[in-house]
DNA sequence: TATTAATTGTTAATATATTAACTAATACAA
DNA sequence: TTGTATTAGTTAATATATTAACAATTAATA
């Protein structure tokens, strides 16, 4: 039996995926100013005023090396902050800046947008089945697939 | 209305779901001395013997300014060479070394091992329309989404 | 055919990913 | 309480991504 095609294997159709949709929405990261990852650290502190590295780390799937550099030029821009812990000196708070909360009226609407073109082709359905489909990609090894709800 | 849950929008779950799989295969790369990367290119070359970087960079997804530095670590591997067209001397071919065909029996294997793994705990339906989902946003701005095959 | 436009690759500058090693602080156990 | 392990974050080295600019070649057009 021939090699199955590359191009249709899990792996690239999820590379390819991501390289239709990330462009449109760089395309207004860089409007602002802002790198992806840039972007999804202030994503992340729009939801949570005060977060660990590691816990950022985990959220925006920024890998910690990668971390410290991406979060020392939020700092530079002034949109963000560090502050270390009181209790565990180990840990370091990562908190946004009055600047840094501000561009989330800006920007969310503009992502929105581009978020509601990408999803407008899928019937409700087909979209819950592709989240679906991925989430239980994303969990392989922590559990078994039927429960969906945790803390 | 309050903001959309940021870990559940579909980049984060593609980007969660790859961080999921491809550590798995990147470790068996590691064991061949090979990185993600130059797997795809070899992946590719596997099934077509000689092809232009152009074309290269489009299946492997790989930008082609990264794909300069990537082919030149796989010519000091041995593994592949350069062939300058002699139709249009712009195109560069490139073309898998025997070493680099060897390859191919070796490692072939172990990912489709893996790569079972992964598709193991889905039912057939669950992943077909997993891939077509994955396949309707890669073919947002290219087609109506109507059509399934094609050549 | 001289000019212009388009195509194919490359270089450069900066940002990020990957992996391993390392520091500082804390938890834990003998 | 000392020694050890663990945790949180950083540094270092190399590879890759992103964006823009560039060179060489070919195609297109007046």
């Amino acid at each position: 039996m021939a090699i199955q095609d590359f191009s249709q294997s899990l792996p690239m159709m999820l590379y390819r995926a991501l390289d239709e949709i990330m462009p449109k929405f760089r395309c207004i990261f860089n409007e602002f100013a802002l790198t992806e990852q840039q972007w999804r650290i202030l994503r992340v502190l729009w939801e949570h005023d005060k977060i660990t590295l590691g816990r950022l780390s985990d959220l925006t799937l920024i890998p910690s090396p990668s971390l410290v550099g991406i979060v020392d030029r939020l700092i530079q821009a002034n949109l963000i902050r560090r502050e270390r812990s009181d209790t565990d000196r180990r840990m370091i708070f990562v908190v946004a800046t009055e600047e840094g909360r501000n561009l989330e009226a800006k920007v969310m609407p503009r992502v929105n947008e581009i978020y509601k073109e990408i999803k407008e082709p899928f019937s409700m359905q087909q979209w819950g089945q592709l989240i679906d489909g991925l989430d239980q990609i994303s969990h392989l090894n922590k559990k078994t697939v039927t429960n969906e709800h945790e803390e």
